[in-house]
DNA sequence: CTGTTAGCGCTTTCAC
DNA sequence: GTGAAAGCGCTAACAG
């Protein structure tokens, strides 16, 4: 299988030995005599040091552990190229395990990565549990979350709740009153229930007719097509959708009802992913920069292997893009009854 | 850094030697009494074997590398889903190359990936040029690719070809004459030259009036709509988009001039992504599923590592999605005049 | 500058 | 059944 060549045979083939060819690929500090010989050597064998005897040596893998919810999602994608994008100059290549939307298995991956003798790893976290806690406590090796955030680890993430409140602002500053949060389980404390408090709390405050009503949906675009029925049946002037994909669910379930977006009922979402701008009308969203946070999880977990500390954060930098899908609202308490 | 147990430890904590410990952990054949025992010391210590010293025995690493164009597109992760959903019941662990859409890099990785060691790499290629079988010649472990083919390796691919003829054939039978077919580099063989080829093939095929006319465009939503007016130019009645992609880009674009599509002209993609559906109008497309192009290509892989043969494949099932974008013409020789 | 010598932690004959 | 011993291929003192 593995007819490759090892040091020794380099070492034999160039006459010097194991040490003097181990020093060529590392530091150096030989002879220029040797040192030619053995390239020479090198480039007719096609000589590969392998990688799991150095390791061993080594005590150092190279390799970093990244647990992802999923791996078909355009916000894993982004994080992924920031990651990557970070790691890669610096000679570290990620291992990629997938948790398929599950805590437990999350967990798993946790122990399973460790085991595998990784330098660090990176958590795309569907939630930080007492298991991770608990776990994570158990070992030494430097770990970043992202996607949630928690006082006893570290973690960069986008600001959610302050997306949230950007989008309460606007929306109620649009003249709204009634708004129907089309949003996930609260399980997932970034999604379901920052960035949806962010949104209330902006939009509630002094605000004295204001209502929200809730109206629990999957992040897939096909569960928030199917809560069209649900969502409509509030009567509200503007659905604000925890997540574009939601958003673009939406949208589409009011085309086929013949409803007008902004027109009737105004449409909002989160994330700015590209996509938004194809929808018809172009989705208004809060947009947030996932290939950013993919290179602050990188670079601060690089930084604690490196033995230095990295402040955690969750205030990511936020942008607005207003597009198509919400309109404002002139008078006041007629809203219902436009519908 | 690595306070961790070794074999040695357990052994000694469980009197017994070292061998037997190993044997615990492997095939067993030892008491019921030191396994007993054994295991209650793992677990106290939450013992973990040692990734590297294991691959470094067993000649076998357990990993596949996987290395793709890019890691935030849709059908990429939609491929890492199917490929996942094969290799990880198996005990087998993706390590991650990406090439950022250079082939150069994809050359690269792949030397760089059989230095880790790794079982076998799966190729989501730009294109399998001399280099890469070269190269590939030089070492024996298993590779399948996949996106591309070529006769001298292993692949798995969707028809490119079959999907651009069922397109084309649907088009002319709406009785278009005149279309453009947007399309990108001709440096990636199964979309640039398979798909457009199988297009053009089935739209001429005892079609006298037909005209294709071709406008070269990147792979990004931006690229195709800043093509728009480069399209508009030819005054099709179609415009048939090598990926849903650049259909959504060139629907963003008609929007814009306020010609109404599909009413107007007609567009389709390929691709089949979810998104094409939110897209108004929405989108007609030929859809893959890479999800099993992934499964698939993972399949064949374990199967050269296990020893066995493979077939490569480039006709993985197809499927039309008739949506809304495309329209019928009836009557000929006046489209043009039509616009 | 270079060769010799120990292991890294694990698996695996080979005797007992 | 179990332990002793011999490495897997490499790096890193340690002498020279």
């Amino acid at each position: 299988m593995d007819s490759k060549y090892t040091i020794q045979d380099i070492a034999d083939m160039a006459k010097v030995s194991k040490s003097t060819v181990s020093r060529y690929l590392n530091q150096g500090y030989i002879s220029q005599e040797k040192m030619d010989k053995i390239k020479q050597v090198i480039k007719e064998t096609g000589f590969q040091s392998n990688f799991f005897a150095k390791r061993l040596k080594m005590k150092q893998s190279k390799l970093i552990g990244i647990i992802l919810p999923r791996m078909d999602s355009v916000t894993v994608g982004k994080l992924l190229e920031g990651v990557n994008r970070i790691l890669e100059p610096e000679g570290y290549q990620g291992l990629i395990l997938v948790s398929d939307l599950k805590k437990q298995k999350e967990i798993c991956n946790i122990s399973n990565l460790q085991q595998q003798g990784v330098d660090g790893i990176i958590i795309d976290s569907l939630g930080i549990t007492r298991g991770h806690l608990q776990l994570l406590k158990s070992f030494d090796i430097p770990v970043v979350f992202t996607g949630q955030q928690h006082t006893a680890v570290h973690y960069v993430k986008i600001d959610d709740e302050g997306a949230g409140r950007i989008m309460g602002a606007y929306v109620r500053q649009k003249g709204h009153h009634h708004v129907v949060f089309a949003g996930v389980t609260n399980m997932d404390r970034a999604v379901g229930i920052e960035r949806k408090q962010g949104f209330i709390d902006a939009f509630m405050e002094n605000h004295p007719k204001a209502k929200v009503d809730f109206v629990k949906t999957g992040f897939s675009f096909e569960s928030a097509y199917a809560s069209g029925s649900e969502i409509l049946a509030f009567k509200p002037t503007a659905v604000v959708c925890a997540t574009d994909n939601i958003g673009l669910g939406v949208l589409r379930y009011l085309h086929e009802q013949k409803i007008k977006v902004p027109q009737e009922i105004s449409v909002a979402g989160f994330g700015g992913y590209a996509v938004g701008v194809v929808s018809y009308p172009a989705l208004t969203t809060v947009a947030f920069d996932y290939e950013l946070v993919g290179m602050k999880t990188a670079q601060g977990l690089l930084d604690l292997i490196a033995g230095k500390k990295m402040e955690s954060q969750s205030n990511l930098p936020l942008s607005f893009i207003e597009r198509e899908s919400v309109c404002g609202r002139q008078r006041d308490g007629v809203d219902k009854d436009r519908i």
